[in-house]
DNA sequence: GCCAACTTGGACCGATCATTCCAGCATGAC
DNA sequence: GTCATGCTGGAATGATCGGTCCAAGTTGGC
């Protein structure tokens, strides 16, 4: 039960960094810290100081795992802004299909971060959540075929992206967020 | 002090929504609220229930004022999807003009929702914010001359603007950011 | 002028938060 | 085997949270 430390240093940050990503500062106790690393208060406070640094440690985890992806995307030698879109776009999806980061990608954040939600409103947020993935994806598969029809799709993806983004920031209830999305579906899609 | 109201209700609304605007759901304390609309806990409470229905209430509010904007620019005759960007930028820029929104837009909210970040990397936060929004502004006036062009202005500025949301909610520090904004000051503006 | 109705400010409550502390114990060195 | 090292689990602490309650006081109707 005690002597020497019985954890990794590096991947309890690692799990740290995923809990503070799924849940935001503010909504990420100790507790919900203890229970994704696995790690006890003690050894918690021990390794990575308080909860403010634990955060800036995972900061800077995030940063250096990630960072150099979309570094190297967006400083590529993309002649177009299209171009510069479909790198992003790629960088983005890799990331969504990472198999460090479970459970998808940043935009998950939206449905946890706002606890006065009912269970239906973050069902629904959630279910955008999947249907712009799914938009993701194709517009990287339209890529593939045709680069001006691939910009247009991803002008298209990513208005919508944003305004989900927006919209679930603000807090939009269910019903809200569902009137949106009939409204994005209108959107021409090619 | 006391015997009848000494408040407009929908003026308190307002504020209370500005409050969660700005602060978002669980960094919103009651203390905060009174604050922010100048009531008591007692009228806060009487009159708008708890914080949750307080914050339910923030949203409708929000949803009746700017939603009908959104609705209108995205369902609208517009036979393109960079007319649909265009247009979708337009209600944004408006937003960010609101005077009924002091100190901006939605967007500023994410200099505040990190609480851990010391000041400077708050204060980054908020200047690539303010460089985002000229941004936003000089696509808008590009639309105007060659829609074609605009098209691709918004295509850069939806990824750049996307990427901030996206890193600036993962609680980047303030050098990871100007590293961020130092990549996307390659992106080719013509 | 009087009374019922209602609002208001502030004290108060239990729960939960981040944080500290310590006794107990497994470990590695000798 | 012995001992110092330092990690571990859990109890304890003070601050802050959302929420409740009530006495005091002001209003409008009569």
């Amino acid at each position: 039960m005690a002597g020497r430390k019985q954890f990794d240093v590096d991947e309890a940050l690692r799990r740290a960094m995923h809990v503070f990503w799924r849940w935001g500062y503010s909504e990420t106790s100790i507790d919900r810290l203890t229970e994704g690393t696995g790690l006890g208060r003690s050894s918690l406070y021990g390794t990575f100081g308080d909860k403010s640094a634990l955060f800036r440690k995972s900061l800077h985890r995030y940063a250096q795992t990630y960072h150099p992806r979309y570094e190297q995307a967006l400083a590529g030698a993309h002649p177009t802004p299209s171009a510069v879109v479909a790198a992003y776009l790629q960088v983005t999806l890799n990331r969504i299909a990472d198999p460090t980061v479970p459970d998808g990608c940043l935009l998950t954040l939206s449905a946890a971060q706002f606890p006065a939600l009912d269970a239906a409103g973050q069902a629904t947020v959630r279910a955008m959540i999947d249907g712009l993935r799914a938009m993701l994806e194709q517009s990287l598969r339209a890529a593939g075929a045709d680069e001006h029809a691939a910009a247009e799709w991803a002008l298209c993806t990513l208005a919508t992206n944003k305004s989900l983004a927006v919209l679930s920031r603000a807090g939009f209830s269910g019903e809200d967020l569902a009137t949106v999305a009939a409204a994005a579906a209108r959107i021409p899609q090619r």
